[in-house]
DNA sequence: CGAACGTTTGAAAATCGTCAATGTCAGTGG
DNA sequence: CCACTGACATTGACGATTTTCAAACGTTCG
């Protein structure tokens, strides 16, 4: 579960989604040039938390950029009207720590434990001036980032509560961290009040959900926290 | 049918959301030095577009960026499954034309007559090199845009249409283009089929739930496309 | 063991989507 | 000038999914 870390600071940032060609190697990271990798380490300070332990807070003065060098991180965001909507799962290799006015937008807090690395943001700006590629690096992730925020908005929006979370299935299965490709089995690292709060539904339906797709034979549960996924088959009911 | 121009080519890009101090002007618009604007003017190609006519289609090839001078755009996706969800309407100074694998993301049609200026990317990509400062600019308005999905996402995802409705009519009176702060009359510029694919809901619900606005005193329609609002009401509607 | 937490299940109410019909308005052509 | 047409908006009735409220069940951990 912890990152080998061959060099001191071995600095994966995922570029989720996908990007043309050159600007990433065959597992989906930035390639980032030598120097570049040396100007941020020496700005990077590493940090572990361990699981269900806060990582920012939505309003806090935003200090800080977090880079996942393992674990999950949950984002979510506390609405005036007292709802919580989870805003995104951040997974190794992401940045988390989206500002506004150089306040957090969002809470993150961590799922499972995280061995994290933090930048601080006016070290992060001043390294922009002295090394220009960098930006165009943020760049790659600041819009990768928003293609998979368009995501979870399609995946929101389909109104059956049955579709919602056979594309979060179908999205878990993506990610090497909780998957087994050749059990098919799926490890889920958030309990059933994360999961409703990301598909915007509440916990009852995901249990009932859950029971249906069963029922189905699109899904076999092991346990509560591990089932078996018919891939084909809920990608069909997605698309139905 | 071409761009008045006053001065060869004056490019607002408005920084959506909010930006720490130095980055933007009064009206919350990129600053961009002299010679970022003449380089970006040497690849500007003014484009104007008539009312309900499409600008990219989703799944051709990602070939320009768009920045609009004037007018409206809406991006919307379609899914697999036939439905369509607008992912975003545009406004004066928005950056529009996401890609992904070289590919537009979501198709764009104006919903107004629009002025626009079409940035080649591959220029785009060339310019980056010899201007580095300008990689900051798009950071910025990329960082920008996805705060202003996220804010979508929570609008999309509260339970009552009366509410997504709610957060829709006041995120319309904070565009000048459409709200008159005088008379506290909202014009509407898009039809009940779009708002209904913004808001994801159909027609009919926003149709009654004007209706139902309209009873409780915190709306009065004018026609069908103007509103005088009680933003103060509405406000306090979205947050109980 | 018991408490706390997470999960599941049940039953009832409510919102919302669907289908269908009607209404309104602008533009067209006789 | 008026009927006609088509696009858009509204209204009604119905059914269905989902939320809500409650309670039971299982696990984990002190």
């Amino acid at each position: 579960m912890t990152a080998p870390a061959a060099t001191p600071l071995s600095l994966r940032i995922r570029a989720a989604g996908e990007v043309p060609g050159d600007t990433v190697d065959s597992a989906g990271n930035l390639i980032l040039s030598t120097q570049t990798v040396a100007a941020l380490s020496a700005i990077a300070v590493p940090l572990d938390v361990k699981a269900r332990t806060p990582v920012v807070r939505q309003g806090d003065e935003a200090e800080f950029v977090f880079l996942i060098r393992s674990g999950v991180i949950k984002a979510e965001h506390q609405l005036e009207d007292g709802r919580t909507q989870i805003v995104a799962f951040h997974w190794p290799g992401d940045l988390f720590g989206l500002a506004d006015h150089d306040l957090y937008l969002n809470s993150a807090d961590a799922l499972t434990d995280c061995d994290l690395i933090r930048f601080s943001r006016p070290a992060l700006k001043a390294l922009f001036l002295t090394e220009p590629g960098l930006q165009g690096d943020f760049l790659v992730e600041a819009i990768a980032h928003l293609r998979l925020s368009q995501r979870h908005l399609l995946l929101v929006t389909h109104q059956r509560v049955a579709k919602r979370l056979a594309g979060f299935l179908i999205e878990c299965s993506q990610k090497p961290e909780c998957y087994d490709t050749q059990t098919g089995v799926l490890s889920l690292i958030m309990d059933r009040t994360d999961i409703a709060a990301y598909l915007n539904t509440t916990v009852e339906s995901v249990s009932r959900m859950i029971g249906a797709l069963e029922e189905r034979k699109l899904i076999t549960r092991v346990d509560a926290r591990h089932v078996r996924l018919d891939l084909p088959g809920l990608k069909a009911l997605l698309t139905r």
